[in-house]
DNA sequence: TGCTAGTCAATATA
DNA sequence: TATATTGACTAGCA
């Protein structure tokens, strides 16, 4: 039985012998073949190749190879005579003076190896090769696989030892060769050197029949056995433990299009973030950080050249390359205004109607419920984390203004968005990343409202009664007692006409002016929760079917302009 | 601890 | 059924 070796990373491939006998099961066992079909003939010796052992992910590229490693001989690669890609002039060949740049080898490790002079390892000669055309390789693989209907799972595995989903991302979406680390560039040498073998498709044919075969003699001994072609992977590696992998989560739309929208706000978002979030959305922050995990490195090569795989690109960012200097940029308030509004949206495209009496069934229904108290916390006003309910954060659509809430998500968000409103108080936690001091006083927010309104019943009446409610800018705030107590200043922003520019600068003007403020101590002046800062926050169950309160509402231009500008600022 | 790169494998889609 | 997508995971690194 072969030798079971794990991959780095996952996948558990046959110990793949590049010379000598091919113990892969499935036939390609004849004496001089290699997996996959590599051919000692024509294509440089290689010695053993074994995944057996850890190896570097981010080995130096060959720019970092020194010059005293050039060797004076033609490039070898693969020669063109046997169908090798054309490979711009290289000063080094793999030769048998070449040092040995394969730390497995330098190791000691890495199997058996083929008397004779030192030949370069895959890794070598992924090092050593220069500027494969990574998307020729895989049309001329997608080309042969198709033409002789070949699957990827059946070429994967018995060629590149990689499973039938990762060759489909290979073949779909290669990466440009000079953005591939050593060991991403191995699966493409594999493939070119796979090319290059004249019997390439003839031994993954035979492959292909014997497993075939083998798979009806196991149904024939085994009929009520359920008969899998991954059975034939004898080379899997069994679950160690019998633990297997955590089930994965199937996100609703909802949640992937909060999470893309968070991401737009803030590829790198910090602890507090991610809780935030996966307190937003009912998920794990283990979850959260995979998604934006995956989502980083899939933005960063999407999946066609001319674009992305995202259906949802318009509010997609790459991500910088400098994480540290993100981070910044998460704003709850806005991510839940412009959440709401792109929910909206979404239902739109549906045809669903926009009013939202959930939030879509996606949604976990402790999304957007704990508005309300989370200010009221921050504001040390237990009594009223009783409250639930929740604020409807439906947005109007243009046309259908009357009949739903508006949302008010900024004064009453800007204090409820504030994870420390989950109980831990910013004391206690510290400032974790120093970009925002502690304040446990209230504050109010200096962004213009965004046409919101209040729909909590209990408020309206009963213990929630006693708050004041306050219109400004044709926005219906909350203020409660303990918030006039504390001399908390209101902004009133007028909605005055400006010109683009003068809206611009001074859309520029107040973004500064927050930032600024944000530096400012918290007993002069209250900062606006961060949720960085802040964690925790306190989901309470939505009570989404309750009676809307109506209140004065602002116009419909104005809820228009607000969200603009926030698109814009967003922008 | 969190990042990238690479990968698996469950699931969705063609 | 084959391929594409994507959440979860790992190694190596800083």
């Amino acid at each position: 039985a072969p030798e079971k070796l794990m991959r780095t990373g996952g996948y558990t491939a046959p110990p793949l012998y590049l010379v000598g006998g091919c113990p892969l099961p499935g036939g390609l066992a004849a004496p001089g073949c290699l997996p996959g079909g590599l051919s000692t003939s024509g294509s440089p010796t290689l010695p053993s190749y074994t995944t057996g052992t850890s190896k570097p992910h981010h080995m130096k590229l060959p720019a970092d190879i020194p010059k005293s490693m050039e060797s004076p001989l033609p490039p070898v690669g693969i020669p063109p005579s046997l169908g090798g890609l054309p490979l711009p002039s290289h000063p080094m060949s793999f030769d048998a003076r070449m040092p040995i740049l394969d730390p497995l080898r330098k190791a000691g490790v890495g199997g058996p190896r083929a008397p004779g002079p030192a030949a370069p390892s895959v890794y070598e000669m992924a090092a050593l090769t220069q500027d494969l055309d990574t998307q020729v390789i895989t049309t001329k693989i997608k080309e042969a696989l198709l033409a002789n209907n070949i699957g990827q799972k059946l070429f994967g595995e018995a060629v590149l030892g990689l499973s039938q989903g990762s060759v489909s991302e290979l073949l779909s979406k290669p990466k440009p060769w000079h953005m591939l680390s050593i060991k991403g560039r191995e699966p493409f040498i594999r493939m070119q050197l796979w090319l290059n073998d004249p019997r390439n498709l003839e031994k993954l044919q035979l492959l292909k029949n014997e497993r075939r075969e083998a798979s009806k003699r196991r149904r024939a001994l085994d009929p009520t056995a359920e008969v899998s072609q991954d059975s034939q992977d004898i080379f899997q590696a069994p679950s160690p433990g019998g633990s297997s992998k955590k089930q994965r989560v199937l996100f609703s739309e909802e949640q992937k299009e909060a999470l893309r929208l968070a991401f737009a706000l803030d590829p790198y978002p910090n602890l507090a973030t991610i809780e935030f979030l996966a307190q937003e959305l009912q998920l794990s922050t283990r979850t959260i950080t995979n998604w934006f995990h995956n989502h980083r490195m899939r933005l960063k090569h999407p999946s066609s050249p001319g674009g992305g795989s995202s259906p949802n690109r318009e509010i997609q960012q790459p991500p910088t390359n400098h994480p540290q200097g993100q981070g910044q940029s998460f704003d709850p308030i806005h991510f839940r205004l412009l959440l709401s509004q792109r929910l909206m949206e979404l239902r739109k495209e549906k045809g669903l109607p926009p009013t939202l009496p959930g939030l879509g069934p996606g949604l976990p229904p402790g999304l957007f419920s704990h508005f309300p108290h989370l200010g009221q916390q921050e504001l040390g006003n237990p009594r009223l984390d009783s409250l639930g309910g929740g604020l409807d954060l439906s947005m109007k659509g243009e046309n259908d203004y009357d009949d739903a809430s508006l949302v008010d998500e900024d004064s009453n968000m800007s204090g409820a968005m504030s994870p420390s409103g989950g109980g831990r108080s910013e004391g206690e936690d510290g400032d974790r990343d120093g970009r925002g001091a502690p304040s446990p006083l209230p504050r109010t927010s200096r962004r213009k409202p965004a046409a919101p309104q209040w729909v909590n019943p209990s408020w309206a009446s009963g213990e929630g009664g006693k708050e004041r409610e306050v219109i400004i800018n044709g926005v219906c705030v909350m203020q409660t007692d303990d918030y006039r107590l504390r001399e908390q200043e209101t902004v009133r922003i007028e909605p005055t006409p400006v010109d683009e520019a003068n809206r611009n600068r001074s859309l520029k003007e107040e973004q500064e002016d927050e930032n600024e403020e944000e530096q400012q101590p918290a007993s002069t002046h209250p900062s606006s929760p961060r949720p960085d800062t802040l964690t925790e926050p306190v989901t309470l169950q939505e009570e989404e079917s309750s009676t809307l309160q109506e209140e004065p509402t602002p116009s419909q231009e104005a809820v228009k302009e607000e969200t603009d500008e926030v698109e814009e600022e967003e922008a």
